[in-house]
DNA sequence: GGGTAGCACTCACCTGAATAGAGTGCTAAG
DNA sequence: CTTAGCACTCTATTCAGGTGAGTGCTACCC
């Protein structure tokens, strides 16, 4: 599933069946209470009819395999990144949602607003059912298609571009020209823009007034210039994500760090680390997961973040996700992500 | 100053010189150090020339008025809400900012760019520099004029309405109609309200087009009802702000209570009290303090609020400040509030 | 009467020792 | 291979004693 986890499985196949039940309880049971779990637990409460010694000679195994530690000597056994890797990747039994269930979150986020609206919900609902933080990536459309532009005269040099794409995103920015424009050199401009190009998408604008420009060694039109530049600036910007439930992650006792957390809530103002991570899953097909120092980045460190892409019309355009301790309900919070990246596509399709 | 506390002066009369001067050494050294102050640090550091046991009497009393208490019967003392009330209201000297500061922030806070983005740079700022939260209400101004209508027709029934306001700001929302609208129509309501509103603020515009609806006996165009109410909404909504720098609270000892903390940040994302508490300082003129419980709300029990309303073309149209520990540098802190709201109000008087 | 020295007292905090409890590794026997 | 038994390790808790900071009170002095 991970390219750098590509070993794995190999590892999973030297467990034997005995060993695979016992990690798994392991990990299941200190996901419920958080404390070590000790031989003694596992013998009277797993499913396994053995005593505590010959659970311990496992628990050694699983140790020297480097899928469980000990905090200290007379501790008992807690997952470690690998551990949980395996458990997620062999041993876990994901509970799909009861259509019960979907339809409630379908009737959440239901479609109609901006973009940005859904997204926030999509957010909010994710941070809300997994009590993690939620974190949705704004779509990049990779082919943006000007549907109508618009100029319009303010004040002096000031002109407000407007910029319809895509039949429903309406973007729109103040330039400040090098000398007033009359209110019909505006119309003008945009009408030309409007029917030479309308239904193009943005790249091929770009090229065709380039072409048209050199054709007619006419200087380009300072306006049209601008509009392009907006354009493009705008489709690049895209880099941004919706979060949501951080303070939910203030709650788990593995969090409780007071400096640790500002320096994971100070990541997510930085937007750059955690969208690098996002990035990653973006051509990813499917849930994708990353466990404690698996990400990459040390405020992650004693996170887990769960993604999956979404996609309108068929193509990936975002990636959403929760993030949270590595102590997380995987077994739910992996169908909800898969779940919620599905609606959140089909939302953003039928939106307006 | 605070309404609430109108008997405080009467307090600061029932002490004399020298309680006062303990009074504030012991705020300024709490201030500085977070540790409770005993009666022979007072002795030795303050310049008030008294033995232990002369400052132990007065402490006692300053005990007795309620300004400053012990966490428990050996530690020093540490000031309550009310001391720090007094200590703000007639104990502290402001220290003014130098001009090489004032032009810093100036610089920093370089007008241009939309509404949004001035504000959320003096949000930066302010925590920035006082290392705090920073918080900036968005400003709401009184009379909304309407510059330009523009309705576009999207697919089908959706109508896009473009509304620009004062010279800069630009709204755009889809309606969705019940019929289509040709082209011409939605050139011709747009031309006409243009025509006759352009100029005048929302509200009369309101007004002016349903006298005329029922002089005309026409049913109004369903067009220019959605814009209307568009506007109207967007104007109510404005109570919102940009906050920045929560993180900073985390470096608190007094903030280091993990759920306080969270409470707090709660707070924050619900919006409402701070809302509510901002908006209180919107036609105070000046600065307002709020120190500890006098904000009426729980959360922010061990925190202070530092506000000043800020004014654009001599209307006050918003409310900024931070949100920090009652042990907060107040002789710092007041002035750069000042500050920043005479600023904030500047770059957005010449803002575009 | 205000200021001060002295003193007994309180309380938080640290230290070290003792103890209980959980859990381990190892070994030897079944 | 499994398991019972045992010695061992380490944490957490408790308790006692000691220390230091700071207080309130009282008596004394100017």
């Amino acid at each position: 599933m991970n390219p750098t986890h590509a070993h794995l499985p190999a590892m999973t196949l030297a467990l034997n069946e005995r060993a695979q039940q016992l990690l798994k309880f392991v990990v299941e049971r200190y996901i419920r209470d958080g404390q070590p779990v000790g031989s003694r637990t596992v013998s009277r409460e797993s499913s396994l009819d053995l005593s505590p010694a010959t659970i311990r000679n496992i628990m050694a195994d699983l140790e020297e395999l480097g899928l469980v530690s000990s905090p200290h000597t007379s501790a008992g056994r807690v997952p470690t990144a690998h551990g949980y890797r395996v458990f997620v990747d062999s041993l876990l039994t994901v509970r799909d949602l009861a259509d019960v269930e979907v339809s409630n979150l379908r009737h959440q986020l239901a479609p109609g607003g901006e973009t940005k609206r859904i997204v926030a919900a999509a957010s909010a609902m994710l941070s809300e059912i997994t009590s993690l933080a939620g974190v949705v990536m704004l779509p990049r459309r990779e082919h943006v298609a000007s549907r109508h532009v618009e100029f319009m005269g303010l004040t002096q040099n000031r002109v407000l571009v407007i910029l319809v794409t895509n039949e429903k995103e309406v973007q729109n920015r103040i330039i400040h020209t090098s000398r007033p424009y009359t209110q019909s050199e505006l119309q003008q401009a945009a009408a030309y823009l409007n029917e030479a190009f309308s239904g193009r998408d943005l790249p091929a604008m770009r090229e065709g007034l380039i072409e048209e420009m050199h054709a007619t060694r006419e200087h380009m039109n300072q306006l049209m210039l601008a509009a392009l530049e907006m354009a493009s600036e705008n489709s690049a910007t895209e880099g941004d994500y919706v979060l949501a439930g951080q303070t939910n992650l203030m709650n788990y006792a593995e969090m409780s760090n007071v400096e640790r957390l500002r320096q994971l809530f100070e990541a997510f103002n930085r937007k750059r680390d955690i969208l690098h991570l996002l990035d990653q899953s973006l051509h990813a097909n499917g849930i994708q997961i990353f466990i404690g120092e698996e990400s990459g980045y040390e405020v992650l460190d004693e996170c887990s973040v769960v993604t999956a892409p979404y996609a309108t019309e068929g193509n990936v355009v975002g990636v959403l996700g929760v993030i949270g301790p590595t102590r997380m309900h995987y077994d739910r919070v992996i169908p909800i992500v898969d779940v919620t990246a599905r609606l959140l596509g089909a939302a953003l399709n039928q939106a307006n």
